[in-house]
DNA sequence: TATATATTTGGTAATATAGCCAAATATATG
DNA sequence: CATATATTTGGCTATATTACCAAATATATA
């Protein structure tokens, strides 16, 4: 495999590695329905700030949200919707263990 | 979060995070090319026997691939080709960083 | 300006992951 | 049966991840 593979490789898989972890990926699903604040996900998460912050600063850098502070807060959405669809295919993997 | 959306979200991750390392994502990309054996995964990776074997493992906990040992080979498929279908989406995040 | 609120950053400890080697297991073949 | 090949498992170390607390930063408001 060139480099060039590799590095697409590399960083597809950081963006599914981002999705890899139950609170960050019921924080793309809940930024799914709409942008939040921090302060709204953290009570939702049920963590602490700062554990919160630092899951939101890794889905940015794999480029799966954005952030927009306005005032004192920072509102985070989800910027790439096309993941949702691929929930369905996820839920098949886990429910009936196979999918077309 | 009651506890049975916290398991469907917790199985989903485990999917996501099983796709999300690059020798893994690599041999779930190949395996949609066909069943392989691992000792082809092995020279396709170029990593030790073992480790490709792990890899496999765990693909295959997370219920992305399925095993069939004939012989003294055991050949590897892929169990969810729709993973593939949001491959693209996952490209689209890296290359332009947006999807619709 | 002082203070409260929202968020991020730094530090740290516990746990998990990845990769290699060596050993174990299974199957085929001489 | 002995040996070779294919694969998995166990053990180990290095590295990465996660979560919390405390401190720093930024912004709003009294």
């Amino acid at each position: 495999m060139d480099d060039r593979a590799q590095s697409i490789i590399d960083a597809k898989a950081k963006v599914l590695k981002a999705l890899g972890h139950p609170t960050r990926l019921f924080i793309v699903e809940e930024l799914a329905r709409g942008e939040r604040c921090v302060c709204e996900l953290v009570k939702l998460v049920g963590a602490d700030f700062s554990t919160v912050s630092k899951h939101l600063t890794l889905l940015k850098n794999a480029g799966v949200v954005q952030d927009d502070k306005r005032g004192q807060m920072v509102y985070y959405t989800l910027k790439v919707p096309c993941i949702l669809r691929f929930m369905d295919c996820i839920e098949a993997v886990i429910v009936s263990g196979s999918c077309k």
